[in-house]
DNA sequence: ATATCGATTATCT
DNA sequence: GATAATCGATATG
C-alpha cells in the first residue's frame, strides 16, 4: 500500500485485549495516539486521543478503586478493555477503560481527544454551533467535554467492550505515529495530588486547559 | 491572562 | 451530611 494510499484510507482496527491487560501507566502512555469510535447506525464519531490520566488501583487514594469493589465501580475489578463510566458533580459524565486483570483494579482517564470525523454531531450533542476554530477547541478537550460530545451516559456506556466495534464504542489505531510524550500531575483531583500519572501529547491544542503551574516533567518515562 | 464560584446528584462515611 | 477524576460564567488584573 503506498503511503498516499494509507493517509486516505488508513486501515483502522480494534485494540485486543491483551493491550489493556497491563499496569495503567503503560496502558495510559500508549494511548495516546489511538483512536477513540462511537458507531451509532452510519453514523461514525472519531477523535484522537491525546491527554490521558494513569488510576492505579486500591493502592491509590484517587482511584475510585481506592474504596473497594462496589456498586458504582465494579468494572475496575473485571476483566481489562471495558468502559467505567462514572457521574460527577451532579453534572458530568467521565470515561475510563478498566487496566490490568479481573480482581485487579487500575484505569486509565480519557481527559481530551482531537476531533477527527462527525464533528458536526459532535457539536449538536455539546449544544455549540460551529463558527470559529475555537469552537472545536470546547468540542473534546476535558473529561466531561468529551463524554458528552460522544454522547457517554453510565447507563448506555458503563461496561461496554472498549475491544469490539459491535459494542459501538471502542478503540482503534490506525498506525498515526505519536508526537512526543509529556508527563504532569494529575488535575482536578485532592489525594495523590503530585503523582505524575498524567500523559498528553506535547504541544497538541486539544490538551485540556490550565497547563498546571507545576513544573511538567518531561520525556517519556514510565 | 488567572481566580473564584455555583450547579446538581450518586455515592460513601 | 459531605464530598467529588468538572464545566461555564463572572470577576478582576
Amino acid at each position: 500500500m503506498t503511503l498516499d494510499r494509507a493517509l486516505s484510507h488508513p486501515s483502522i482496527h480494534p485494540l485486543d485485549r491483551s493491550f489493556f491487560a497491563r499496569g495503567a501507566r503503560r496502558v495510559a502512555r500508549e494511548l495516546l495516539g489511538k483512536l477513540l469510535i462511537r458507531d451509532v447506525g452510519k453514523l461514525r464519531l472519531s477523535a484522537r486521543i491525546v491527554e490521558v490520566e494513569a488510576y492505579l488501583g486500591e493502592s491509590d487514594p484517587a482511584a475510585h478503586a481506592a474504596a473497594g469493589n462496589t456498586t458504582r465501580n465494579s468494572v475496575l475489578f473485571g476483566p481489562p478493555g471495558y468502559a467505567y463510566v462514572y457521574f460527577i458533580y451532579g453534572n458530568h459524565y467521565c470515561l475510563n477503560v478498566s487496566c490490568e486483570r479481573e480482581g485487579k483494579a487500575g484505569s486509565v482517564l480519557f481527559r481530551a481527544l482531537e476531533p477527527l470525523r462527525g464533528i458536526e454531531a459532535m457539536a449538536r450533542a455539546r449544544g455549540i454551533t460551529l463558527e470559529g476554530p475555537r469552537d472545536l477547541l470546547r468540542l473534546t478537550t476535558g473529561p466531561g467535554r468529551l463524554a458528552e460530545a460522544f454522547g457517554i451516559t453510565r447507563a448506555r456506556d458503563n461496561g461496554c467492550d472498549l475491544t469490539s466495534p459491535a459494542s459501538g464504542l471502542w478503540i482503534a489505531e490506525d498506525g498515526v505515529f505519536t508526537a512526543r510524550i509529556q508527563i504532569t500531575p494529575r488535575i482536578g483531583i485532592r489525594k495523590a495530588a503530585d503523582l505524575p500519572l498524567r500523559y498528553l501529547l506535547a504541544g497538541n491544542p486539544f490538551v485540556s486547559r490550565p497547563r498546571p503551574s507545576k513544573p511538567a516533567l518531561r520525556g517519556a518515562r514510565a
